[in-house]
DNA sequence: TGCGATTATATCGTGTACGATATAAATATA
DNA sequence: TATATTTATATCGTACACGATATAATCGCA
């Protein structure tokens, strides 16, 4: 079955994730939403949400305690006040720098070649959008 | 990446399962132990856990909730009080025959063709292996 | 202009995951 | 055969994930 194949690499992920990052206190997807911040600083929560495939419900608690160990700052913006724009502090964006060693080993422990991996992603994306487009109808 | 692939998968098909299964009363997960249950009754929570790739952590509220439901019973092993064994009760037993419905909705609902999904599986079942490996190293 | 609909985010309750630790039973060993 | 160690499960605290709902701001339209 795929889906438990996808559940169960998942919590390995996870699992693997998470001995790397504990050093720098940090989740998989606090990590996510940092590198998402590095890419595009100043997202609104729903671009990220479009990003992550993640919700405000999900996503407020987790930035409120990115906000509180201080690597991004939350504002509502003055354009739209229903809208909050996410920054990375100085301090979030040095920790962001940090953390680019934790890919390499997570590419590492795959033990597979690049262009393997590249075609399992390609294909898990199309499945996942097939999953997606079905919720939809 | 590889790793987000996977995580928006898992959460691509935990919503679909959620729709699919609330008719039900059911998690993924708790449809899971059903499902091994079916296979394979009177397992210990210890087997239970390394078909599934979870803890006693995750599992003991998880069967705790299956057993309020009526659906499993837990009993401790009179050759080894250490041990609780899991088996289905009529009531769960005939729920995880009407469940399963559901496994082919998810086929189709992946898009792709049953050589693809086996390949697929085999090649995250490969990587989730390493990964774990990496994890006990 | 005013007011109902829409939109963006937040809150709440339930159910996983999981590290750390607890508890009790079984086993090993002095 | 006591006692230390190991093993199986359970408990606790924290952090996602998400359905349902709340709240406040903006928009649409009469």
């Amino acid at each position: 079955m795929v889906c438990f194949s996808v559940y169960s690499a998942g919590l390995a992920f996870n699992r693997l994730y998470r001995g790397l990052l504990s050093q720098f206190g940090l989740t998989y997807p606090q990590f996510l939403v940092l590198v998402s911040l590095q890419h595009s600083d100043g997202q609104k929560v729903s671009e990220l949400g479009e990003a992550l495939f993640l919700e405000s419900n999900t996503l407020t608690p987790l930035l409120q305690r990115l906000e509180t160990a201080g690597l991004i700052k939350r504002q509502r913006s003055d354009d739209d006040e229903r809208v909050v724009r996410l920054t990375l502090t100085p301090k979030g964006a040095k920790l962001t720098e940090e953390i680019g060693c934790v890919p390499p080993q997570v590419m590492e422990a795959t033990q597979m070649q690049l262009s393997e991996i590249m075609a399992l992603t390609a294909k898990l994306n199309l499945l996942a959008g097939s999953l997606r487009e079905h919720a939809k109808a």
